[in-house]
DNA sequence: GGCTCCCGCCAATCA
DNA sequence: TGATTGGCGGGAGCC
C-alpha cells in the first residue's frame, strides 16, 4: 500500500480539477480496504480512519454501516470497530440467506421484502451483533418504535435487505428502482423511493467496491442494473493512496480541492455468478435451489470461495443425459484437444484448477447411474485438461 | 435533462 | 450536556 505524503498531495492539489469521482465512496472504501486490510490490524478507530483516508468522519459511517453488514468489520465500542475482513463475507451471507429462508417460510408467497425485513432485523440486532448494539432505551415503547424505525431506515440493514434480494430472487440484475420499490412495499411514495434509491446509490457503490455486485444494464430495458458477482472476496486492493490531513479541517465542497482519494481503475477480478434463474419473484423451487447451490461453494485452501459449478450452456435441472447432447460434448472434446490454455500468473492457475475439480465432481454427480458410453466423452476431457 | 451520488444539516442516541 | 451516529434530501457533476 503507497500512502502518498499528504502536503505533497496537498500542494498538487491546486492543480488538481474538482472531479466527483475521486471522492467517491467506492473508492473511499478502497482506500480503507487498503489501509485496514492487513493481518496485523485488529482495531480501527474512526477518527484515525477519516483522518488518515482525508475525509469527514460522516463519509466513514456511511462506508463502516455498509461493510458491517457483510460481515467485513463489527463494531466494538463507541468509535471503535474491529476489522475482520473478507473471509468474514461468507459467514455473513450465509446468514443473511438462512435469514431471508426464513423469512420466506414466514410469509409464505409475501414477496415483499420491506415486510420481512422489520420483524428479522429486531432478531438480528439482539443475536447477529452479541447486543452491542441492542437498544438500551427500553424504557417507553414510544422510543422503543422510534429507535426502530431508525434502525429499519439504516444504511446497513437496507444494505443486507438489498444483499437478500439477490441472494433469494431470481433476477440475474437488479435495477436500484426495483430493489426500491420491492424494499419499500406497498409505498409508492415519489419522494421515499428517490430517497431510497439515493441510499442504495451508496450501497453500491461500496458493495461495488467489494467486488460485491457490478454495475451492468437489464437486457431489455438497458437501464442500468446490479450485479450479484458472488462472495469471492477481495483478492487484490493494489495500490490506493491516503490523503491530506495537512488542510486540518474539512472544508465545504471547494473545487480544485480536497482531493481525497485518487482515481485509479481497479480491474475487476474474474466473478464466480451464482446461478440465476429469470425473474425477481422469489419461488419456494428456487430457493430451494439457490440454497442447495450456496451448500456446495467450494472454498480453497486459498480463502477464496467460488460460487456453484456447472459448465455454460448445460441445462441441469429438468434436462436428461440425452438432453445434453452428444454434438456438445463432442465439441467440448475437440476444443479441449486444441485449446490448452498456459496460465503463467498463478491466480490464473489456482482458478483453472479450481474449476477442473469443479468439472470432476459435476461431471461424477451427473453421470451418476448413466450409461458408460455417455460418460467416455466427459472422462476423455478430463483426461486430457488433466 | 435525467441519472448519479457527494455533501452537510440536524435529529436521534449515547456516554 | 457534549459527543457520536446516521437519516435525509438539496443540488452539483456526469453522461
Amino acid at each position: 500500500m503507497a500512502i502518498a505524503s499528504p502536503c505533497f498531495l496537498e500542494s498538487e492539489d491546486r492543480h488538481q480539477v474538482y472531479s466527483r469521482k475521486q471522492k467517491s465512496l467506492g473508492l473511499l472504501c478502497s482506500n480503507f480496504v487498503s489501509l485496514y486490510n492487513r493481518d496485523d490490524v485488529e482495531s480501527i478507530s474512526l477518527d484515525d480512519a477519516a483522518k488518515q483516508l482525508g475525509v469527514e468522519r460522516r463519509r466513514i459511517y456511511d462506508i463502516v454501516n455498509v461493510m458491517e453488514s457483510v460481515g467485513v468489520l463489527t463494531r466494538k465500542a463507541k468509535n471503535r470497530y474491529s476489522w475482520i475482513g473478507f473471509s468474514g463475507i461468507p459467514k455473513a451471507l450465509e446468514d443473511l440467506k438462512k435469514e431471508a429462508l426464513r423469512d420466506l417460510s414466514r410469509y409464505p408467497g409475501d414477496d415483499q421484502c420491506s415486510q420481512v425485513s422489520e420483524e428479522e432485523e429486531n432478531d438480528r440486532s439482539m443475536d447477529h451483533e452479541e447486543g452491542i448494539r441492542e437498544d438500551k432505551s427500553s424504557s417507553g415503547s414510544h422510543k422503543n418504535v422510534r429507535s426502530d424505525n431508525r434502525k429499519e431506515k439504516s444504511l446497513g440493514q437496507l444494505t443486507q435487505n438489498f444483499v437478500k434480494l439477490f441472494l433469494t430472487s431470481n433476477a440475474d440484475t437488479v435495477s436500484l428502482d426495483e430493489a426500491a420499490r420491492l424494499l419499500l412495499g406497498d409505498c409508492n411514495d415519489a419522494t421515499q423511493m428517490k430517497t431510497k434509491v439515493r441510499r442504495l446509490y451508496d450501497i453500491a457503490n461500496v458493495l461495488s467496491s467489494m467486488n460485491l455486485i457490478e454495475k451492468t444494464q437489464q437486457v431489455v430495458t438497458k437501464k442500468p442494473a446490479f450485479r450479484w458477482l458472488g462472495n469471492q472476496g477481495k483478492p487484490d486492493m493494489g495500490v490506493t493512496v491516503a490523503i491530506p490531513p495537512c488542510t486540518s479541517q474539512i472544508k465545504k465542497r471547494t473545487f480544485g480541492s480536497e482531493i481525497t482519494n485518487l482515481d485509479f481503475k481497479r480491474s475487476r477480478s474474474v466473478s464466480y455468478v451464482d446461478k440465476k434463474p429469470d425473474n425477481l419473484q422469489m419461488r419456494k423451487e428456487d430457493l430451494k435451489a439457490c440454497n442447495l447451490a450456496a451448500q456446495k461453494q467450494l472454498q480453497t485452501s486459498k480463502g477464496y470461495v467460488f460460487g456453484p459449478f456447472q459448465p455454460g450452456g448445460v441445462t441441469r435441472e429438468g434436462g436428461n443425459e440425452s438432453d445434453m447432447g452428444r454434438s456438445k460434448v463432442q465439441d467440448w472434446e475437440s476444443l479441449a484437444s486444441s485449446f490448452r490454455p498456459q496460465y503463467h500468473n498463478q491466480a490464473l492457475s489456482d482458478l483453472f484448477a479450481h474449476y477442473l475439480e469443479a468439472w470432476k465432481s459435476w461431471f461424477a454427480e451427473v453421470t451418476q447411474g448413466s450409461s458408460s458410453s455417455l460418460q467416455q466423452p466427459y472422462k476423455s476431457i478430463i483426461n486430457q485438461l488433466s
